[in-house]
RNA sequence: UGGGCUAUGGCCAAGUGGUUAAGGCAUCGGACUUUGACUCCGAGAUCGGUAGUUCAAAUCUACCUAGCCCAGCCA
C-alpha cells in the first residue's frame, strides 16, 4: 500500500517537476517528553512513506531545545518504535546539535538590528503583548543599541543572568494581527542539565527560531507539521529570511488524527501513568505505539491504517473500527487462526460413543495457503462459548446455537440441542446434544441448512488456557472522572479458557477484543512471532 | 470590522470548470460458507448556505453560517 494522493504528495510531484527541489526531504521531529502514540504515527508515516516514494529521505530530529520537560529515556522509546515501525531514518539528530549555530545565527540577528535582549519579565511582558483584538505595545528595552544587545546577550550565554531575567527577542512587530510576530522571544535562560549538552548552555533557543534553522541546515525541503502551526509559518520564513540561510525549506501543516473511544493527548497519557492507573506507557490498554505493539498490533496495520485514513489539513476523527479492520486484515494473512473457547460451557453428545476421539484434518481459516492444515479433535464431551448458546432464538439473525435448532460445529458435524442442564444459580451448567454423523464437515452433505456455525473445542484433549481480554481505553468524555472509572478491572480480564491441542505450550493467550465477528483467538507463530513471545513472556510476569 | 485555517453521504477521503461525484470504514439487503470472518452482488451524497460568473461549477467570485487554532520565557 502507498499513499495515493493528498495534497503534500501534489505538491512535492510539483516541486520536483518545476525542478523547486531535486530531491524530498522531510523529517520527523518529535521532542523526547513521551511516548509515541498512534496519532504520531500519522506524522512518521507520512514523512517516510512521502519520502521513499519520491527516493527522497527522512531525518529523524529530537526536538530538544527545552530541558526542563526533555529526558533520553524517552529517546531510546522513539528509536525503537520508529524501527518498530520498519523506517530507517538517514539521520538521527538533535536539535541540540544545533546548538553554536543558532547562538550565531542570533548574534547575526542582533548585528542586523533585528533582535534585542529585553528585561521584561514573564507578567510585564504578557501585558506588554496586547490581546488577540487589541495591539501590543513595544518594550522598553526594544532600541537598546546593538553593542549593548551583543554585550547582554553574551552575559546571558555566560550565566551572568538568572532564569527568567532576561530573553532574546525578534524585532518583528508590536501590532500584528498574528500574535506570533509580536516580538516572539528567541532565546530564554534555563540553568539546567541537558541531557545532552549537559552545562555548556545556560541559554536554550524557543522552537519558533530554532525549528526552521534546523530543517535548513538538514536541507530538509518539506517540513510537515500539524494545522497549529499554520500561524507560525510566517514565522519561520521570516527567520529563514532574516538569518540569511542558504537553504529554504518550506513549512506544511496537515491535520491531527483522532480515534473514536480513545484518548490521545499527551496529557492524559500521563497522567494515566502518573497516577499507576497503567503499568507504563507501553500498557496493552494504551493507544501508544508501545501499548498496540504488546497487545499484538501489526507494524503494517498499523501502517495501513493510517494510509487508509488519507491526509487533508482537517483535524479527523476516525472511527476504531477502522484500526480493527486495518489488523484483522493483516492478521489474517500472517496469524494462524485456531479454536479457542474463552468462557467455556459443556456439551455432552448424548449418541456419540463414550472414550473415542475422532481427529480431523482441517485447514485454517486464513487467507494464507501456505498454513496448510492441522489436526483437531472432536469427541463426546466438548465446550463452546457460552454466549453461542441461548435457550431460545431471540430473533431471525441469531445464527447460533438454541435449544430445539442444529449447527455446525465449524470443521465437524451438525449438532442439535435437546436439554439444558442449569446450575443451582440458574446459569447454564452444559448442554445435551445429539450430532449427526452424515454431516460431517467436507462429506458433501447438502440436504440442510444449519442455523449456523459455531466453534468448539474437545474437552479432553484441549489445553487449559488463560486467556487475556484487553479493553481498549475507552474514554469518549475529556473529565477525569470518566478517565478513572472506566478504567476499571475489567479493562484487563483474564479467562480460563480452552485452547485446541495444536496450540501446545500457551498458557495465555489473548482473544483480540477487535476479532469480534469471530471466536478464535490467534496463534502467534507468525511473522510477528519474536514480539509476540516477548509479550507473552512480559504478560506472565505481569500477572504474578 | 483581531488574525489564520477548514467545510464533499454516519466516519475518513479523492476530485483543481465539462462522463451517471473515486475508494475505504460503518450500516442495510442478498448469495455463499468448515467463523455472523473472508469473498461476491446490491442499496445510499448534487458537494455547509445564499447569490453570482459561465454554454457548463463540488471545483471561480461575493456574502453568510458553523467548527478548529492563536494572547508559554512549551513544542
Amino acid at each position: 500500500m502507498e499513499i495515493t494522493s493528498n495534497f503534500i504528495k501534489t505538491i512535492m510531484e510539483e516541486d520536483l517537476k518545476t525542478g523547486k527541489v531535486d530531491t524530498i526531504v522531510t523529517r520527523f521531529p518529535p521532542e523526547p517528553n513521551a511516548y509515541l502514540h498512534i496519532g504520531h504515527a500519522r506524522a512518521i508515516i507520512t514523512n517516510f512513506e512521502l519520502a521513499k516514494q519520491f527516493n527522497g529521505k527522512t531525518n529523524l530530529r529530537f526536538d530538544d531545545t527545552n530541558p526542563v520537560k526533555e529526558d533520553s529515556s524517552f529517546v531510546e522509546a522513539i528509536k525503537k518504535d520508529i524501527e518498530w515501525l520498519g523506517y530507517t531514518p538517514a539521520k538521527i539528530l538533535f536539535g541540540s546539535d544545533y546548538f553554536d549555530d543558532s547562538y550565531e545565527l542570533a548574534i547575526k540577528l542582533i548585528k542586523k538590528g533585528l533582535a534585542y535582549v529585553c528585561d521584561l519579565n514573564a507578567e510585564e511582558m504578557k501585558e506588554y503583548r496586547g490581546t488577540l483584538t487589541t495591539t501590543g505595545k513595544e518594550s522598553p528595552y526594544r532600541n537598546r543599541s546593538i553593542e549593548e544587545n551583543l554585550i547582554l546577550f553574551e552575559e546571558m550565554k555566560n550565566g551572568r543572568y538568572n532564569d527568567g531575567e532576561k530573553t532574546l527577542r525578534a524585532k518583528i512587530d508590536m501590532s500584528s494581527p498574528n500574535m506570533n510576530m509580536r516580538d516572539p522571544v528567541i532565546y530564554r535562560i534555563i540553568h539546567i542539565e541537558h541531557h545532552n549538552t549537559g552545562n555548556k548552555w545556560c541559554i536554550y533557543p524557543m522552537y519558533d527560531f530554532a525549528h526552521p534553522l534546523q530543517d535548513s541546515f538538514e536541507g530538509v525541503t518539506h517540513s510537515l507539521c500539524s494545522l497549529e502551526y499554520d500561524d507560525h509559518r510566517v514565522l519561520y520564513d521570516w527567520f529563514v529570511e532574516k538569518c540569511e540561510m542558504e537553504h529554504v525549506p518550506h513549512q506544511y501543516e496537515f491535520g491531527r488524527l483522532n480515534i473514536t473511544n480513545t484518548i490521545m493527548s499527551k496529557r492524559y497519557l500521563k497522567q494515566l501513568v502518573d497516577e499507576k492507573l497503567v503499568k507504563w506507557y507501553d500498557d496493552p490498554r494504551m493507544p501508544t505505539l508501545a501499548g498496540l505493539r504488546r497487545r499484538g498490533y501489526t507494524r503494517d496495520a498499523i501502517i495501513n491504517f493510517i494510509l487508509s485514513t488519507g491526509l487533508s489539513r482537517v483535524n479527523s476523527t476516525v472511527s476504531s473500527e477502522m484500526l480493527e479492520t486495518s489488523l484483522r486484515n493483516d492478521l489474517n494473512t500472517k496469524v494462524k487462526r485456531v479454536n479457542a473457547v474463552i468462557d467455556p460451557i459443556k456439551v455432552i453428545i448424548t449418541n456419540y460413543p463414550e472414550n473415542e476421539i475422532e481427529w480431523i484434518d482441517v485447514e485454517y481459516n486464513n487467507d494464507n495457503e501456505s498454513f496448510g492444515n492441522r489436526k483437531i479433535s472432536f469427541g463426546r464431551e466438548l465446550y463452546i462459548e457460552r454466549e453461542d448458546f441461548l435457550e431460545e432464538k431471540p430473533n431471525k439473525k441469531w445464527k447460533r446455537l438454541s435449544l430445539g435448532l442444529e449447527v455446525r460445529l465449524m470443521h465437524a458435524y451438525f449438532i442439535k440441542c435437546n436439554e439444558v442442564i442449569y446450575n443451582k444459580d440458574g446459569s447454564v451448567k452444559e448442554l445435551h446434544c445429539t450430532y449427526d454423523e452424515n454431516t460431517k464437515s467436507g462429506s458433501g452433505f447438502s440436504d440442510r441448512k444449519p442455523n449456523g456455525n459455531i466453534h468448539f473445542v474437545e474437552a479432553s484433549t484441549a489445553i487449559p488456557a488463560k486467556i487475556n481480554l484487553f479493553e481498549p481505553l475507552l474514554l469518549d468524555s475529556d473529565s477525569k472522572k470518566e478517565l478513572v472509572s472506566r478504567l476499571n478491572p475489567n479493562s484487563w480480564q483474564t479467562f480460563n479458557g480452552f485452547v485446541e491441542p495444536s496450540l501446545k505450550n500457551i498458557e495465555i493467550l489473548e482473544r483480540f477484543q477487535f476479532i469480534r465477528k469471530g471466536y478464535f483467538a490467534t496463534d502467534y507463530d507468525s511473522t510477528e512471532k519474536e514480539y509476540i513471545f516477548n509479550r507473552i513472556v512480559e504478560l506472565k510476569s505481569s500477572f504474578n
